[in-house]
DNA sequence: CCATTCACG
DNA sequence: ACGTACGTGAATGGT
């Protein structure tokens, strides 16, 4: 038995490395350096390593020095492209980075890269060991053979892809031998190589002359052939200089004098010191947790927490008494655990220990004092803190600060704001890892969680000290004391409140779907010939468009496309196609809303969501567990949902939603006078913009035209572009670009605000609502034309939605204020972005419409009016 | 754990 | 020429 062949992965450092770069958005180190051409290296080789599983790697590298194809070719030379300086700036840091892997780096001045993946898979090949190429260029497929394979790296909406090919694959896509890449270049050039070819001939000629001849030679000994059109026969007579010598350009050399040997190159993955170090400055955390790196011995140790406090365990009301009044009105900095059986309180070196098991008094009681108003208060999500408060009945008050809310608003596109991630990047420090398995209770001596708590505590402490001067430099203070902070009482009454569920009707609805999505499994499978699972895209794809034909659309990085855009436009092709859709209608529904929400109903026959509000970019909250904003509405069956979300006996509910707040605010923001005036005017914004962009009068406006603005006035709150507008309303791109076109010319005030929003973005690093939250936007300065353009779309929109949001907060602020002194028993139930649902007795409905409608519409007072709308009624889908 | 799809504003 | 709208969360399949 002979020992499989080594295999070895050879990477084209500088392809991959530009893939990377332009593949995924702006990352920064702490200190700022750009890091997301080296971060996104890491995450390919990460995941080549778990996909190809090799026996050793290396890397090659360009350097700056002409090379032999520079010497023959004028135009080889002229244009040879520079990185862009923030890149340039990240190589150093790669070869640091691989060096500290202990991954070999090779490269050679006069040679390209592609030589050297050249001559080492030659040298692979005659040592016996099999190679891997990866690169970005499809250059190289000239060198796939049985024991060297290409592995092609692709990256497509910030991920990337990878293709492994060997000469079956190859030959499957090209319909030629894989060396015959050579021909082809030689024949259509390569203007990112300056690779000239014959002119005038592209790709799609130069396949089809392949195909037909076979290769360069072929061609051209054949020139006299019939088929060949003259005009083709012309360039290719004047061009057969210019294939000649692109031929040589194109063909990869495969004797670089490169010192490889592919034995040296065996490799797996080991930590060092050196790597932990690197990757900590660079930020990785990724890659510290996913290889399991660890400091070196010699290291210098990291600068960790060090609480010493005293502590005390409360074992009674005395006791908690005394370390209430010896708090002296001082801030009590609080963590608690999710059941509220342990609170820990703590002011400078004291912390008092409230555990419920070793606690011989009323334990509520004791929360009822320490969680009075009287009683000031700093914590972690406190949202959080006063939900579980209230499920024991208890009102907090005397809340200050909260050290995650206020590190949101200081960077609201942060990845997380636990204080293990808050301490390194605002206090200096790292906290200690807990000991322990953290499941006994106090009484068991289960020292090492107790640690962990005061530590946290001791932390929100440190966290508010570096926090609070932040916000008040950036002008966020007011934001956090007026919005940030009081919406957490309303959101924690929310969520206790829950929304009422007709948990039968729901049901009924679920099993009402499943005889239906049972027929059409069935008539699906028969037109598909066979049983498959229609919920795997895979799958479907494959009966789509391999076993019945259908002429296939966009192309997903791991197959066809099956998605509504694209089977709507096969509906008329088969009848299966409206079976598949209406499949996944029900579906959906059955799957997501009937069993899914029936599964979250508590025992008071509630739905009591999350509202996250840390986790949008600009501003807005979240709902989870389950999302209650994203319910059924657009379409009837779907809409059938809210039928079942109801109110209480003798209660109704009320619901009130914003009209056009994000053009309103655009009006505003903007200052735009047509715009404001179509809206002091009360007139249909849509049928204005509709009249103004094909210049009809608004009596004359059609349907279809109405429609049409509507979406044009969706896309530039978006930050639109013509291609994806024509998409949207069905026209060409050239009549969506003339819309567009149309209405910056009479909403000329927008026009100057999206250039001015964008401007100050890229000056300032950032953007901000009327309200002052910010967004920073690192992608506006980038030089990358996908990702810069991204971040003007988002200086565009974010000032409008994150406005909106903010106004929202406040309408919600102002609303439960008034609710709890005017008609107490009404209760705010949920809030979806721009509408909000209230329960009360049914002789109240109309007090509480009016109360939610004055709020909202006055919550702010700016240069057009904000309208909300009511309604009244038993279920959600009634009142709205 | 990632990709796809689809529900909402 | 580039690649194609902003912001979310949940279910499912597949590795």
């Amino acid at each position: 038995m002979g020992e499989s062949p080594k295999k070895l992965m050879i990477l084209d450092g500088n392809s991959i490395v530009n893939r990377a770069f332009y593949g995924i958005r702006m990352l920064n180190a702490p200190d700022g350096t750009p890091t997301n051409g080296v971060y996104g290296f890491l995450a390919i080789l990460q995941r080549l390593l778990d996909e190809q599983k090799p026996d050793g790697v290396c890397v090659t590298f360009d350097v700056h020095a002409p090379t032999f194809r520079h010497e023959m070719s004028a135009a080889y030379k002229a244009t040879r492209k520079g990185m862009p300086e923030e890149l340039q700036v990240q190589m150093p840091i790669l070869k640091e980075l691989l060096d500290a892997m202990g991954i070999r780096r090779y490269e050679l001045a006069g040679w390209e890269a592609d030589d050297l993946l050249g001559t080492m898979a030659r040298i692979c090949e005659e040592r016996g060991f099999t190679c891997r190429l990866v690169t970005g260029d499809k250059d190289s497929f000239q060198l796939i053979t049985e024991q060297s394979h290409v592995v092609h790296i692709k990256t497509r909406m910030g991920q990337s892809e990878t293709i492994e090919y060997d000469p079956a694959r190859f030959r499957e896509e090209y319909g030629f031998e894989p060396v015959k890449m050579i021909d082809l270049k030689a024949l259509m050039g390569d203007t990112s190589d300056n690779i000239p070819g014959v002119p005038g001939i592209g790709e799609k000629t130069a396949l089809d002359l392949l195909h037909r001849f076979g290769s360069l030679d072929g061609v051209y000994a054949n020139l006299d052939d019939a088929s060949i059109k003259p005009g083709q026969r012309k360039k290719l007579e004047e061009g057969a200089e210019s294939a000649r010598e692109s031929f040589v350009l194109a063909t990869i050399r495969r004797d670089a004098p490169v010192d490889f040997k592919p034995e040296e190159n065996l490799w797996t993955l080991a930590s060092s010191g050196e790597l932990y170090g690197l990757c900590k400055r660079l930020g990785f955390g990724r890659f510290i947790e996913k290889w399991g790196l660890t400091p070196g011995e010699d290291a210098e140790p990291e600068k960790v927490f060090e609480g010493e406090c005293r502590s005390t365990v409360l074992t009674g009301e005395a006791g908690l008494d005394a370390a209430l009044a010896a708090l002296e009105g001082k801030t009590a900095y609080i963590w608690c655990d999710d059941d509220l059986d342990y609170v820990i309180f703590q002011r400078d070196e004291d912390a008092w220990i409230l555990d419920k098991n070793g606690y011989s008094d009323d334990f509520d009681k004791a929360l009822c004092k320490l969680f009075a108003p009287e009683v000031t208060k700093a914590g972690h999500n406190i949202k959080d803190i006063q939900r579980r408060l209230l499920e024991r009945g208890i009102v907090s008050g005397g809340w200050v600060f909260d050290s995650a809310l206020a590190a949101y608003l200081l960077d609201a596109t942060a990845s997380g704001y636990d204080v293990e991630r808050l301490c390194p990047k605002y206090c200096g420090f790292t906290l200690p890892e807990p000991e322990g398995d953290g499941q006994m209770s106090l009484l068991d001596e289960d020292v090492g969680r107790m640690t962990e708590y005061l530590t946290k505590g001791a932390a929100v402490a440190c966290l508010e000290e570096a926090l609070l001067p932040k916000l008040r430099e950036d002008g966020l203070e007011e934001l956090y004391r007026s919005i940030e902070q009081p919406l957490c009482p309303v959101l924690a009454d929310m969520e206790h409140t829950g929304f009422l569920v007709d948990r039968q009707a729901l049901y009924d609805f679920g099993q009402s779907l499943t005889d239906r999505i049972g027929e059409l499994q069935r008539s699906i499978w028969e037109h598909a010939g066979g049983e498959f699972n229609i919920n795997s895209p895979k799958q479907l794809g494959e009966v789509l468009f391999e076993r019945l034909m259908l002429p296939a659309g966009k192309k997903t990085k791991t197959g066809w496309s099956t998605n509504a855009d694209v089977l709507d436009r096969l509906r008329d092709k088969h009848p299966i196609v409206g079976e598949i859709l209406e499949y996944r209608e029900l579906t959906k529904l059955k799957s997501t809303y009937a069993d899914g929400l029936l599964k979250t109903i508590g025992p008071d026959g509630r739905i009591h969501t999350t509202f996250q509000m840390t986790v949008t970019d600009t501003g807005r909250l979240s709902s989870r567990d389950p999302n209650l904003q994203n319910i059924p509405v657009r379409r009837e069956l779907g809409a059938g949902i809210r039928r079942m979300f109801v109110a209480g006996p003798g209660n109704v509910l009320v619901d009130a939603d914003y009209s056009q707040i994000e053009l309103r605010l655009l009006a505003h923001i903007s200052g735009d006078e047509t715009m404001i005036n179509a809206f002091l005017s009360g007139e249909d914004i849509h049928a204005v913009t509709a009249g103004q962009v094909f210049g009809v009068p608004l009596g004359e406006v059609t349907h279809a035209q109405r429609s049409s603005a509507k979406a044009v006035n969706f896309g530039i709150v978006y930050g639109i572009s013509a291609f994806s507008l024509a998409q949207d309303i069905g026209v060409s791109q050239k009549e969506a670009q003339a819309y567009i076109d149309t209405y910056l010319a009479r909403y000329h005030g927008v026009r100057e605000y999206m250039a001015a929003a964008i401007a100050r973005g890229k000056e300032q690093g950032y953007v901000t609502t009327l309200f002052g939250r910010r967004r920073y936007l690192p992608e506006l300065r980038s030089s990358n034309f996908n990702l810069r353009s991204f971040g003007e779309r988002v200086a565009r929109n974010m000032p409008i939605q994150g406005t909106a949001a903010d106004v929202m907060k406040l309408a919600m602020i102002r609303v439960h204020d008034r609710l709890k002194r005017e008609l107490p028993e009404a209760r705010l139930l949920l809030q979806v972005h721009d509408e909000l649902i209230v329960e009360c007795p049914e002789d109240q409905a109309d007090a509480a419409a009016r109360i939610l409608k004055e709020e909202m519409e006055n919550a702010v007072s700016y240069s057009v009016p904000l309208t909300a709308d009511t309604g009244v009624g038993r279920s959600w889908a009634d009142a709205h």
